[in-house]
DNA sequence: ATCTCCTCTGGTACGGCGTACGAGATTTCG
DNA sequence: CGAAATCTCGTACGCCGTACCAGAGGAGAT
């Protein structure tokens, strides 16, 4: 994770935590305060987002944070809607990236295990996401780069795409099922369920899914005991489907080689 | 598409459109006609987000369709929340599923194609499908049916999930990738552009991207002239990386049954 | 027949939201 | 100095989810 995500990291605890963080903002311009801007906007929203969620995303929120009044935000975007483009497209820009090193299936991989972990740091934007188009400046940058990295293989510019926007669209698939099962987790905690409380309940519904008798393979895979929230069982889901996604990648393009294009 | 779905479609026209299309609802209980119902509820708020978008549903706006006082859906309905959460596993119910063939990838594939056609159909669940867990009964039974597909190829139970999951995760990411390209495409048809007034838009964009230097494969393949919007184009990427996963995960069944598992 | 309880409806009101509008403060330029 | 541009922000409107509560009407008990 690169130093301009830890920079951002701190700024946002002092704008969040720290009351005196920001000068008193007078009225009307000042020149060495200067006064809002489009870029602490987004960096506040973030930073609210990043601790609250995204349902705190507000602009009467992020004004507060901004010691600005609310209306005061709106010379400096167009609207929300707008907002949510810009932070997304900030989000981009803090993907680590390196450089290509040759091997082109490790590349891939990393790039999906680094596109994989901003996701989960700011968990929030897959509230969003889906409706977000993927052109910000930020976005088209970190494409070109990418597709860079499969320049050795001789593929046509649409086929490099296809296979970068394979990878892309399974990382976004995970992240997505990710925080679906976190919304589970959260709502048994909400729910404050104790471990001992807990136990006998989730046996109550594996025998009544078992009566059921439509649920013989669910109930199957209940009975593996595997731990659907550890760290380590949700990265192994992760690489196993990436593996998928990869080795495919590499048979279509060992096709496409041999047979050659029409 | 099964008839289930036709079926909710009729209704869902006449709900909307219909304005005598249910009995006056007089107060109190009333046994022929027979007041408000969970399903009922449920049908009236997917009918509007099909018409008009996730924006459009609200507990005000599916109250007046039913015909009904807003407060009263919360006796059948905890909160919105649960309403999504109800709307959510009924359209999984929804998706068409066959018999196993007993060609797995076959099947898989299909099951994948059907899974996309119904996220296409309700676009707007992708706007909420993100924070709500997949525990519902008819998600359950789906998966159940599933992963009996895979009966066959003696694979251990987590391995069998990890396989579903895998394509369920590309088929989830592959819908949002979609409508993030449906946005750009509908921001396009707000702002009213017309073709000829476009053109020349795209080629300045086109022309500033490619002066600034960093964008050159980008650029590259805005050259291709590949049409982006036409529905052939998303079937073709949706079925390439498609492909990719299910070369993947057969791949890795050969690798666990040749080795076999340790 | 009356009384009570349960089921179900829905009106009112509260505190949030995004943002249209426009007034006012300050700096910049002629 | 005056005018224009730049930027801030208070007020108000119409949405939203939903807490609270006052009923209406059928069912069962007495």
């Amino acid at each position: 994770m690169g130093p301009g995500w830890r920079d951002r990291g701190t700024r946002v605890h002092r704008m969040l935590h720290d009351s005196a963080g920001r000068d008193q903002r007078g009225r009307g311009r000042n020149r060495t305060a200067p006064a809002l801007s489009r870029a602490e906007i987004v960096d506040a929203a973030i930073a609210i987002a990043d601790a609250e969620g995204s349902g705190a995303i507000s602009m009467r929120r992020i004004a507060q944070v901004l010691r600005a009044g609310t209306m005061s935000l709106y010379w400096h975007v167009a609207n929300k809607e707008q907002l949510l483009d810009l932070m997304l497209d900030a989000l981009i820009g803090e993907i680590e990236v390196h450089e290509p090193t040759g091997d082109w299936r490790a590349d891939l991989r990393t790039q999906a295990r680094n596109e994989r972990a901003m996701l989960l740091r700011h968990a929030w934007v897959m509230d969003f996401i889906g409706g977000r188009p993927p052109l910000g400046p930020n976005t088209l940058l970190h494409m070109d780069r990418h597709l860079g990295a499969l320049d050795g293989l001789g593929l046509d510019i649409a086929t490099a795409m296809s296979v970068l926007g394979t990878v892309q669209t399974y990382v976004m698939g995970s992240a997505l099922r990710e925080m679906q099962e976190a919304r589970v987790q959260r709502d048994e905690e909400r729910a404050d369920v104790t471990e001992e409380a807990w136990e006998p309940m989730r046996d109550a519904w594996r025998n009544r899914l078992d009566a059921d008798g439509r649920f013989t393979h669910v109930v199957r895979f209940l009975d593996a005991g595997i731990d659907p929230d550890a760290e380590e069982t949700r990265d192994e889901r992760f690489e196993f489907g990436l593996d998928c996604v990869i080795d495919g990648i590499a048979e279509k393009i060992a096709a496409l080689s041999d047979g050659g294009p029409a």
